[in-house]
DNA sequence: AGTACGAGCGCG
DNA sequence: GCGCTCGTACTT
């Protein structure tokens, strides 16, 4: 008898671990390891992975597998090993580092009915209006029906009625009609002499076939000769042709053209970089290269031609870009070069796209993907190269459970299938550059931008100067010149507005009261179109009010800078420009994105003004200014990371200027212009700017010099919540070595959210074997406040944000 | 997580 | 003695 070990899909600290199934004689040959499977546990049927197949178990009796749902295995060796990698890591689930890796469309969907067994007179009364002539119902009907559950539960005693458990799978795929001859080309040849004169469309098509003889989608068959499916009918009736059905990818981007572009000649220096790679390709040696190239350097050519390397040794390639910047332009370069190898995975895509997109991996049609995040899990089984664009993005941390850093992933799978891990960027996370300098990394650089562009010049305003001067507005005097000078000569200009440390809050001006939310320490954010105002971190919301709560007075404002603000203001000082406003209003819709970009491309608008989201990527030819509003509106917040960001950022935007013919110019407004950040972004100088924050880190403990860990602890009650947190901070203490630092407990940044009170411990350490095992340990003594009691205790290794 | 089951309590 | 509620232990 063979067995399953199976990990069930029950997120819980009792049930994370393999439970044994025996594997019934008519599956014997079809389960796999890496396949999903549908097990009773306890009195319900659950999905669950199968990580082994094994010939023994301890137990004496093992219940069956009840169904298999995949015909070849979604999780490879390699992720299902990966997979318990990551639990360690992250402390998560087995179950919930497999289903990460997974597209959503693959995850199980829970079904209850109830069926009838007996005939309708024999129920009880009150049983009798649920069933209505029906057998089947599903089990949640009792409750709309208010059917008390007693007698239900007499009924299933009774053997009256069952209760069944059904797992199904969310996956749908879309299916289309397809036509091929019936007959061999001699017969239709033959068919075509007894044709009517007037049968014109159906000689066509017959001739059609005689000419190609493949089959083809109906459709494509009736656009192509313009035709009716009635024609089609007749030919089939008449035994010619016959159709049937295949499974149909949903292509996103089917509609679309590439044109294909061939390697461009690499510089100098670019062939410098490239070649410690392709030694690493050819030898297949696991080494992690940081490609270190200021932007417009031709850092994507050496991507390319590296995989292209890389499939030529009949390998595949992965390629991590950061949700933000997966823009059409981005995917444009990878699908001109790969063409019909290349899947693109991202979040902008229906759950039935990604499962497609995800399904030619598996299937191994393609050869390289280029996605968000998750990508990184693509099932691939001969890697040839990992990279990892923009490597320093904080989107490269998971932020839900299992809290995981894509980086780290790629070095997993970059040891198991001994391949180069590229890490590119302009503004490296200091973790990263440290480990470069330290040689645990290879360092690649690329100083120079192809064709020996500069870099466009820097202006530094200084705003304090500004408002001295009697300018209140949020446009400099400088600024305003230079876009009008830009709209004057039909050039383009993009504004770049920070929106994070400047929501728009509502104050009275008479009596200073600010509107907070109810459940969370947090301001409420004013929204103009539905005149409403709401909390970022809970559904909270109310209708702006007309006078204060508080005193009464009608003076109620709300403050801030936010883009719609920015943006009336800009149409106020330049009545003929034409704007496009891109934050997360505007681009909520699907395609959004796009669509407003490509109407800036084609210069239907003079300035695009944005949040983040305009900072990375965009390569537009008639873009010569760039302006940003507020670059310290990010410098000031409590976060260790608040200058390295502020750096990257200020960095990532001056590159959108000037990339082609026409030089770029970049303002910077800044109140704090002699702060080190602002004054050496200006001057790109990150290697300066390395030095500095890095004795900065040093001074107060900080990433790289040590690692961290946050434990936030939360929970309705605050005594509760603070005791929790000291008995917390008191074993690690005892429990770690002393080389490790223990901060806290401190109130979180945010105190509360939805009603919840939030206090942390910090863990500062360089090497602490015992850290895995205490933290578990503390879980374990939590384990059934957390169950019972409404106690959260969330860890997050090497966090990216502190709140 | 979801469920069954047992201890403890109220009522007849 | 039975029925209800709540806490607890278990799922292969």
């Amino acid at each position: 008898m063979k067995i399953a070990r199976v990990i069930v899909d029950v997120p819980a600290f009792q049930t994370d671990r393999p439970f044994d199934y025996e594997i019934p004689e008519k599956f014997e040959h079809m389960i796999e390891k890496g396949m999903r499977v549908i097990v009773p546990f306890g009195p319900r049927k659950v999905m669950g992975f199968v990580l082994e197949v094994a010939d023994q178990t301890d137990l004496k009796h093992l219940k069956p597998i009840d169904d298999v749902m995949d015909l070849t295995p979604v999780l490879t060796g390699e992720l299902i090993e990966l997979g318990k990698w990551i639990r360690e890591q992250t402390l998560s689930f087995h179950i919930t580092a497999y289903q990460v890796m997974l597209p959503q469309a693959l995850k199980a969907k829970y079904e209850k009915e109830l069926e009838c067994l007996a005939l309708e007179e024999e129920l009880s009364d009150e049983l009798k209006p649920l069933f209505a002539g029906r057998s089947v119902i599903p089990f949640a009907e009792i409750q709309e029906k208010q059917i008390p559950y007693r007698k239900v539960q007499e009924a299933i005693k009774d053997g009256l009625v069952e209760v069944h458990y059904i797992v199904k799978s969310k996956e749908t795929r879309k299916k289309s009609t397809w036509v091929k001859p019936a007959k061999d080309l001699h017969q239709l040849e033959e068919a075509l002499e007894d044709f009517s004169p007037a049968a014109k469309k159906q000689r066509a098509i017959v001739e059609f076939f005689i000419e190609h003889k493949d089959a083809i989608p109906l459709k494509q068959l009736l656009d192509t000769l313009h035709t009716t499916r009635q024609t089609v009918q007749q030919l089939m009736k008449k035994g010619l042709l016959q159709t049937f059905k295949k499974d149909e990818y949903r292509d996103p981007y089917n509609n679309r053209e590439f044109i294909q572009t061939k390697p461009k000649e690499l510089t100098g220096e670019q062939k410098q970089a490239i070649k410690p790679i392709e030694e690493s390709i050819v030898n297949e040696k696991h080494d992690v290269f940081l490609l270190h190239g200021v932007t417009g350097s031709g850092k994507t050519e050496i991507y390319l031609q590296t995989i292209e390397k890389v499939l030529k040794k009949g390998k595949e390639a992965i390629v991590l870009v950061p949700e933000i910047a997966l823009t059409p332009q981005m995917v444009q370069r990878f699908k001109s070069r790969f063409g019909a190898d290349v899947a693109v995975m991202h979040s902008g895509l229906s759950p039935g796209e990604k499962l497609d997109e995800w399904r030619k991996i598996q299937r191994q049609e393609v050869k390289v993907v280029v996605g968000a995040r998750s990508a990184i899990f693509a099932p691939f089984q001969n890697l040839g190269i990992i990279i990892i664009d923009e490597e320093h993005e904080s989107s490269y941390k998971q932020e839900d459970n299992p809290k995981y850093h894509a980086r780290d992933v790629a070095v997993f799978r970059g040891q198991y299938h001994r391949c180069p891990v590229v890490l590119g960027s302009a503004t490296p996370a200091l973790e990263t550059y440290a480990r470069a300098k330290k040689g645990v990394y290879r360092l690649l650089t690329l100083s120079r931008r192809i064709n020996n562009q500069s870099m466009p010049e820097v202006e530094i305003v200084d705003m304090r100067e500004e408002l001295h001067r009697g300018n209140r507005s949020m446009f400099s005097r400088s600024l305003q010149e230079k876009i009008q000078e830009r709209l004057s000569r039909k050039e383009q200009i993009v504004l770049f507005l920070n929106r994070r440390g400047y929501s728009t809050f509502v104050i009275c001006r008479d009596c200073g009261h600010t509107l907070q939310c109810p459940h969370c320490d947090i301001s409420l954010t004013y929204h103009r179109k539905q005149e409403r105002l709401k909390c970022h971190y809970c559904s909270y919301e109310i209708p702006m009010p007309g006078r204060c709560p508080e005193c009464y007075s009608d003076t109620i404002r709300y403050f801030g800078t936010g883009t719609q603000k920015v943006e009336e203001a800009l149409q106020l000082t330049f009545p003929e420009a034409r704007i496009i406003r891109m934050d997360v209003d505007t681009t909520r819709n699907k395609g959004a994105h796009e669509r407003l970009l490509a109407e800036f491309g084609h210069r239907r608008a003079d300035i695009l003004l944005g949040t983040q989201m305009i900072a990375k990527g965009l390569d537009f030819e008639h873009v010569t200014l760039v302006g940003v509003l507020a670059a310290d509106s990010m410098l000031h917040l409590p976060d260790f990371r608040s200058a390295e960001k502020t750096f990257q950022l200020l960095t990532q935007v001056s590159g959108r200027a000037g990339r082609h013919e026409l030089p770029g110019e970049v303002l910077i407004q800044t109140y704090t212009p002699e702060h080190y950040t602002v004054e050496l972004a200006s001057k790109y100088d990150y290697e300066q700017f390395f030095y500095k924050e890095m004795q900065i880190r040093k001074k107060f403990q900080y990433p790289p010099y040590y690692y961290l860990a946050l434990i936030t602890v939360s929970h309705p009650n605050q005594i509760y919540t603070i005791e929790v947190a000291q008995r917390m901070a008191k074993m690690l203490n005892s429990r770690l070595s002393g080389q490790s630092k223990v901060l806290g407990p401190t109130p979180s940044p945010l105190l509360r959210i939805k009603d919840r009170y939030r206090y942390q411990c910090m863990v500062k350490y360089k090497v602490e074997s015992k850290l895995q095992m205490t933290i578990k340990r503390i879980l374990q003594v939590y384990e059934e406040d957390m169950q019972k009691n409404d106690l959260q205790i969330v860890v997050d290794f090497q966090p990216y944000h502190l709140m």
